[in-house]
DNA sequence: CCCTAATCTTGACAACGCTAAGATAATAAT
DNA sequence: ATTATTATCTTAGCGTTGTCAAGATTAGGG
């Protein structure tokens, strides 16, 4: 017979905290992601998560990652486009998951996790195949001369993958504050990469 | 007759307090960064820095404004260079800049500061200076037909900004890992913002 | 039914940002 | 010269955080 208020062997307790703590990021802010709260919300005690992360930098790597997949999601979705139409939907669909998952992706691309190469590694893989990803799409997009050709794709990918990257955190860090400004950014950013 | 040890009126506490940030934050990163090693560091009580900055978070715009008139003078020197050399030297100087200073840098452009309009007046004040600067720049890239004219200066600004900056912070966040790749990305991102 | 491994709890430590109350020194006024 | 004012620094302490060690609880396989 089960007790009922018994905190033990929760279920999922792994998954369960990643969940909340993503709701928290997004609701609270990165200030607020603590793992002591994360156990409160979650009902559990302040050392539980610590049998499921060895680190607080392991579950924010875990959050990172789920943000990715997400991600990868949303970019799949434009399969079918082509062309110009394809960069101009890639961008707006880039930006807008940067800016409406804000702290996660601040998280996905921040200091954080990647410096002195603290990401797990199941997150670098995940991180490396969004690149590559990228590169690929770079390479279709410069052999229908949409993208410069006269640089090796690697290049062309980073610099735009940068430029990109750049926008979205200048948006994010409240430095280009003008939310009515980003359709014309990206507009912008679009003409100045195929150009 | 002045007490040797008198800890007292250290003389200019705030410079003294930027000072060894600036110094501790590029030696052991923005987490050594606290109050109570700051203070211990310049001989002082763990209160004492909150009699020159009311929270932590105006030290740190201090740091950055004194990094912002830093970067100024190094991107100063470069007047006298024109046309395609002068975005060159601009592009290598910026990232050089934010490399050898990369926890600044971060720092600079960084959310801890930024968000929630949680800078110092002051700072806002040199930042968006920094940015005006490089909107005449561009201006004066578009006249000599260097950079993109068919846009508005503004938007060729933010854009050509974001990318530098993203650039920046991959580099610095260590997703653009390879050192010897710096210089190739540079002379791409040239290539493609002139082009 | 017991044993092992997985899981969770309690209790504690050091470091952090920050505040209140009081001590000390420089400065200006008398 | 003495006093009052103001700026500056200190001591003591609060609440929060990440993390660990030791022990309690439970699930699942022999």
């Amino acid at each position: 017979m089960k007790a009922l208020k018994s905190h033990y062997h929760h279920g999922d307790l792994r998954a369960t905290l990643v969940e909340a703590a993503v709701r928290l990021l997004e609701t609270e802010g990165i200030d607020a992601l603590s793992i002591r709260r994360l156990a409160e919300l979650t009902g559990v005690s302040r050392a539980a998560p610590y049998h499921h992360f060895q680190d607080k930098r392991e579950l924010l790597c875990a959050i990172a990652e789920a943000g990715f997949v997400q991600q990868e999601a949303t970019l799949t979705a434009l399969e079918d486009l082509q062309g110009r139409e394809r960069i101009e939907q890639f961008v707006h669909t880039y930006v807008s998951f940067a800016t409406q998952h804000r702290e996660q992706y601040d998280l996905m691309y921040g200091r954080e996790i990647w410096k002195n190469s603290g990401a797990t590694t199941s997150l670098e893989v995940v991180a490396k195949q969004c690149f590559k990803r990228w590169l690929s799409e770079v390479t279709a997009l410069q052999a229908q001369s949409i993208l410069n050709n006269n640089l090796p794709a690697v290049r062309v990918a980073q610099v735009s993958w940068a430029a990109l990257h750049g926008l979205c955190r200048l948006i994010n860090d409240g430095i280009y504050a003008d939310d009515a400004d980003i359709e014309a950014m990206e507009a912008s950013l679009v003409a100045m990469l195929v150009s």
